[in-house]
DNA sequence: AATTGACATGTCAAAACTGGAAGGTCTAGA
DNA sequence: TCTAGACCTTCCAGTTTTGACATGTCAATT
């Protein structure tokens, strides 16, 4: 039960948001540490009211409501930070087409970690360009935002660099095999 | 919907296959691509025969039933590779920890990050003993599984490497601030 | 005055995933 | 002979996630 935590945690750091706000930050801050979408939030909000770890501090003009954490709320929220954590569960689409990359032919095999590559390559750009951009506060959201944008891009280089070396791996394997005292 | 697509090429891959033999695939095999539990692949195996994809090719001693794809899986599959994929979703139950990590005492973070650390080290030199180790076929399960587990190896290098950063990071955070033109 | 677009929330059905429980078969070794 | 352990499948209840649809307010532009 991590989104929980993470709808959970933002309101304990911005003291204070809406659900709107909420969407916002998992669509540009957490993008890259967990996703969300917007049922899921105002569910979360509503079970996480119902629960007395977050209540209504304010109701703004648009219908908007503020929600602000209790202090069970904050208490839950360190309990799960201390908490062991279970082993992740990996899942990753692109992984699982290359898995499998030997049902197309290996000129496009060979395409698809090539494009693979390039993506990455964009994201990673992205990131990059983003950190050189923000101008970070002294918070603590800042802070530690920080680190996981650079996560972000290193993922993402990481990624790419791979995409490479199998692209080159593939081409090893797809010309003929010669000798290493060879040339 | 990847989890099909993951039963669906295993199987067509391994040109027949029982529920059973997933099973450990996806233990072993696609432990860092996909994961799936027990009941979601017999469940799996079940849609995709009633959609015509795949078909009990012969019944074995104790219950077994050995599935192949038909030609519409095999069509099928090839779509799923070849198809646009949308962007995938993103979620790190670890780096969701780190992003609130400000909630913790300074003393508390950098341990978790030192863990963690450790930890990426462990699966690290673990993916990289099973390299060395397995005697890989000619077979293209053996090709695309060899790039499969050697990103799983940088992924968790990645990692170690990211958290070793981070928590040297907190440090200086934590440290008085020296001038550059000090010592 | 009308329109566009950001702001803001609520609800729902369907799909996917989790974490078991339950039951049966065959093989090798004590 | 017994029994532990690997083999093998089926089913299910509960939770989480997805991908909409529906509704309305307010501010600025046209």
């Amino acid at each position: 039960m991590s989104l929980r935590h993470a709808v959970l945690g933002l309101i304990v750091e911005l003291d204070g948001a809406s659900g709107y706000d909420l969407m916002k930050l998992f669509e540009i801050s957490l993008a890259n540490v967990w996703t969300a979408t917007q049922s899921q939030v105002y569910g979360e909000l509503a079970k996480l009211t119902a629960d007395g770890l977050i209540e209504v501090a304010a109701e703004g003009p648009r219908g908007r409501k503020e929600y602000r954490a209790t202090d069970a709320g904050r208490e839950e929220l360190r309990r799960w930070l201390v908490e062991e954590q279970p082993r992740p569960a990996r899942r990753d689409g692109v992984l699982l087409k290359v898995f499998f990359l030997g049902q197309l032919e290996p000129g496009r095999a060979r395409a698809y970690l090539r494009d693979s590559a390039a993506l990455m390559g964009e994201r990673r750009d992205g990131l990059a360009a983003l950190q050189e951009e923000v101008t970070w506060g002294d918070d603590n959201l800042s802070l530690y935002g920080r680190l996981t944008l650079e996560y972000g891009r290193r993922f993402f280089e990481m990624r790419k660099e791979w995409a490479e070396w199998a692209e080159a791996e593939l081409a090893r394997h797809a010309a003929p095999p010669e000798d290493a005292d060879h040339a």
